[in-house]
DNA sequence: AAAGAAATAT
DNA sequence: TATATTTCTT
């Protein structure tokens, strides 16, 4: 109800409204230097193909002022050899479209469903018929118009962010191929779920005690906080800085569930609880930081 | 036992 | 919708 003041300790140039989704942490930012190692990947590898050298070289110069690793090619065939011997050496490959081939649109629908690339299609044909037969043809994220501002090659990781987002929730399995139709009889084990019961369980220790009935103590909530039941715990920004610090003083690399925990020092907390929170945590704070590394290179 | 990822529930 | 909790796998 009541939050307490915030301290911002990062000052971040502001997080893009486009999609990056907003802020994890309100105003209240962690220090990503402490949180990550030094060596935080600095650049995201970009293979860029187009068969006009002199665009080639503008590009180039833009990408590595924003810090992309870039690699250049204007040759087909090196570009398509480059993308199918090494398929991970880019993160991103921006290849330039050109309509009068089917080859070329043939190579990115078939090595890009295959591939973990994100491909970025960059043309001067701003024809909805292109773009649309781009886009729906090969697994390209993007198409950039030409002539390209600067502003549009700053964020082009932010597909690198989308895919590494994305594969956290598919649930597709394709293994068969027509079956598994009606193999879902794994069928209800009715019951337990929901029910869950609130008493002790059979922690073992004294499930037989012929008498005492010590019945006792707090049965009733008199007081909420030293209540037996686990509670949905909040993480306000109270516990969440305090999770911080203990991440960062534990050090990111050995951060794990139950040191965090410790070292965090909170009563009716569980490791299970930590672990939550870090899993989501982790990843708003990761994709975040990517966000941020890249905004302050502009 | 516990970490991590994914699924599920609120 | 977001995120807390539970389940499942390693």
């Amino acid at each position: 109800m009541d939050y307490p003041p915030m301290a911002v300790t990062f000052d971040h140039g502001g997080v893009p409204a486009s999609d990056g989704g907003g802020d994890p942490f309100g105003d209240q930012h962690p220090n990503f230097s402490d949180v990550f190692p030094r060596n935080f990947p600095e650049s995201l590898r970009v293979l860029v193909f187009d068969e006009d050298p002199a665009y080639l070289l503008i590009l180039e110069r833009h990408l590595q002022a924003f810090r992309y690793r870039v690699t250049t090619c204007n040759e087909e065939s090196e570009a398509m050899t480059l993308l199918r011997d090494h398929r991970n050496m880019f993160d991103i490959a921006m290849i330039h479209a050109n309509n009068s081939d089917g080859d070329r649109i043939r190579f990115i629908s078939e090595i890009g469903s295959e591939m973990d690339i994100s491909f970025i299609i960059i043309s001067k044909d701003d024809s909805v018929e292109s773009v649309v037969k781009w886009m729906s043809t090969t697994t390209a994220c993007d198409y950039l118009i030409k002539p390209i501002r600067p502003e549009d090659l700053r964020m082009i990781f932010k597909h690198v962010v989308k895919k590494f987002l994305g594969r956290r929730r598919s649930v597709v399995t394709v293994e068969g191929d027509q079956e598994k139709a009606a193999a879902r009889e794994k069928s209800s084990s009715v019951g337990d779920s929901t029910i869950r019961s609130p008493d002790d369980d059979q922690a073992g220790k004294r499930s037989s005690c012929p008498n005492a009935e010590v019945v006792n103590e707090e049965d009733h909530d008199h007081d909420r906080v030293t209540s037996k039941k686990r509670r949905r715990v909040v993480w306000d920004t109270e516990l969440h800085q305090r999770f911080l610090d203990a991440v960062n003083s534990v050090g990111f690399e050995k951060a794990v569930p139950k040191k965090i925990l410790e070292q965090m020092n909170v009563e009716n907390l569980s490791r299970e609880n930590v672990a939550s929170h870090l899993q989501v945590t982790f990843l708003l704070v990761y994709t975040t930081h990517i966000i941020i590394m890249f905004n302050n290179n502009k």
